[in-house]
DNA sequence: TAAGATAAGTGGTTAATAGTGGGTTAAATT
DNA sequence: AATTTAACCCACTATTAACCACTTATCTTA
């Protein structure tokens, strides 16, 4: 089953002294309609965080409750991506405050750099997306697996 | 399966003082029908920007669904071909605003050079299409491999 | 072929929205 | 009780989107 929704664009926008950031109205106005307003931020696999809707969310906790603790590597897998999961909602100004713990994994000072990446929303430091953007580029033989199975 | 989009031809337009890019009335009357004034316009590949119809872009996005994030080849690529992507309308004159990061990245200043590509719209800066045209000619040899597969 | 009518391309103004900052009150924590 | 934290409200500014208007080109019809 596919996801509902379909974010999109690239926005640089700032956190307040109040680790306040705003969700770009784009973004926004997907986030509002089904799940009034509230959605999960959690640590990306990647330094960075990830803002799933609730729905969106919940359906990935299903799929989560399949892989059986008996195996080392789902035990690990999913206490480090549950613990960090923080439910929030939005202000009436769409902002949402992001909790001290995400500031320091993703290393956030001042501005921030929001992608839609589909089912997700990634938020990022400018300057350590900019690294990644440098050192992580996806080889010829990579390439060759995805056009397999991505036609575009 | 084959699009059912057959944009073709090409058009000198400039764009304005707002960055409004004006859609020439033969592909445009294409895009009102099905999609509603919407699009995509995104990255080129070579130095330009694409315009998708909604409903093609849907396509495209449906496929890009069943790649997990879990790869990280997957991310890079998800993300670097989602964050550029900006689902637009044009107005009641036909126009839209092209955003200021694909005016960069394709190096346009005042005309536009927009040319109908079958599935999407390329618009290009006129100087570096030139440029391109010169540089890029098509090997014998490419010939032959593509009139193996298209027979025109 | 000329004249009117329609459509296409371009330019600007206004009104609404988005992004940001800060203050006030209520709740929670120490 | 004091301090901190969170929710709520108000306000300013810049940007964007909706609207209107004009010129040029194209098509239609007498």
């Amino acid at each position: 089953m596919s996801s509902q929704y379909t974010f999109t664009g690239q926005f640089t926008f700032s956190i307040d002294s109040k680790n306040r950031i705003n969700i770009p109205a784009p973004l926004r106005k997907q986030l509002s309609q089904k799940d009034k307003k509230t959605f999960v931020v959690t640590r990306g696999i990647d330094q960075c965080a990830w803002i799933y809707p609730i729905s969106e969310w919940n359906f990935i906790q299903n799929e989560l409750t399949q892989l059986s603790s008996l195996s080392k590597t789902n035990r690990i897998f999913l206490r480090n991506h549950l613990r960090h999961a923080n439910i929030l909602k939005f202000d009436s100004q769409g902002r949402f405050v992001l909790p001290q713990s995400l500031i320091n994994y993703s290393s956030i000072d001042k501005d921030v750099t929001i992608i839609g990446v589909l089912n997700k929303i990634e938020i990022w430091n400018p300057k350590l997306l900019q690294k990644v953007d440098q050192s992580d580029e996806i080889d010829d033989q990579s390439y060759e697996e995805l056009s397999e199975r991505v036609n575009i």
